[in-house]
DNA sequence: AATAAACTAGACTGGACCGTCTAGTCTAAT
DNA sequence: ATTAGACTAGACGGTCCAGTCTAGTTTATT
């Protein structure tokens, strides 16, 4: 269309308008985030931003665009740490703990929190979003727990018949109670004893099932 | 107010009245289950009701208030199955799984996900929804459970330190990836066979962690 | 038959909001 | 100094919707 073209110059020809860009995909981030796609208004957005309305839809196609902007931006940002190859030692319940942290970290956080609640809102709007998140949370994450998993399978270490089923297994008790409270905005952010809680009883779950006999 | 006194009169006085809130209710809970609070309009559930608009607000206080009836009214209803205390018998294996089934059928069927899609949706704005649901449901659940597994505990059948975590344990395996995934909208009402499946993986990681030695 | 309450169909008010448009300001390059 | 493009502030049209109101119809009771 005449505006991304439009928004094409901008980012060619200097680096001032880069930085607009990205003050209005950061408050357009928290108003998203924090009303939902629906009571979130471009005015609020512009206002946050400190910004012209007119000068969103310079750089963005409308509320679709700009939302799906931020959001893909958001699940590249924040799940690129659990996104990230396992470190492969040779201590299973270390390492497992150490995939646990991380994972919690970022998906009970606040914003990893926000984020998901609103995919759950808007998957019947936006469905390719949703599969994206997964693509690049949930399921990038059980993959390589899984290639972790075969190497201590294939080492005699632990017991895994099936490790991308075992690493989904794993994940789901990591969020356990835990994670259907904080979707429901029933608790807080938990405090990192909590966590250090849930993931004992992850693992310690994880690896009586998976025990070499 | 006087509107709600209106509203006694009509289940008072007649029983047809009756049906007709019901009729309304059900509407309501079509429309809201399908299109969420903020896009469900009052024309439209008036409409899939064939009932006229006033009519709605001589029976509900507004849109809130019909919001928290058909929510209150799914909760009880859908939630009723899970909330039964567990069938106390000798194997701990086919009492699970039939626990685990019953548990599934409800919260991974359409109008379970849609309940629950929609009280995430919510949650800020409906807090005490979110609140009720989950102490009618999960939280129920899980309380039942923990009875049975302390008793398998005080029989010496299965080993179970702390009841009420690993009820709570067990539901999270049980819900699995397929529940992240029914919540985004990437897969549709799973089959038996792999709700079969679901099942049989949580019993058996969840026994061989209680296993007695 | 008369009467009151329940109900219907649809108009209407007031407000929110998306996206556009106008008019004017600021900045940077020629 | 001039000029073009980025930006601002705010008005505006069009749409949608919650909730109210009006006028007329049905239903049930007496």
């Amino acid at each position: 269309m005449a505006r991304s073209s439009t928004a094409a110059k901008h980012r060619a020809q200097n680096g001032a308008a880069r930085s607009k860009r990205e003050t209005i995909l950061d408050a357009a981030t928290r108003v998203f985030l924090d009303c939902g796609y629906g009571d979130a208004s471009m005015d609020a957005v512009a206002r946050e931003a400190g910004v012209a309305k007119q000068t969103i839809y310079s750089y963005f196609d409308g509320k679709d665009a700009l939302f799906e902007a931020i959001v893909r931006d958001k699940c590249e940002q924040l799940l690129e740490p659990i996104g990230m190859p396992e470190a492969r030692g040779n201590d299973p319940e270390t390492a497992l703990a150490r995939t646990a942290r991380r994972f919690l970290d970022v998906v009970l956080a606040p914003e990893g929190m926000a984020l998901f609640r609103t995919l759950v809102a808007e998957c019947g709007r936006f469905p390719n979003l949703a599969e994206a998140f997964y693509r690049s949370g949930p399921s990038l994450a059980a993959g390589n727990l899984a290639d972790y998993l075969a190497e201590l399978d294939g080492k005699g270490i632990l017991k895994v018949d099936d490790p991308l089923r075992a690493a989904r297994l794993f994940f789901a008790l990591l969020r356990g109670d835990l994670y259907i409270r904080r979707l429901l905005d029933l608790d807080s952010k938990p405090k990192p004893a909590d966590v250090e809680r849930a993931v004992a009883d992850a693992v310690r779950v994880f690896l009586a099932a998976h025990a070499r006999r």
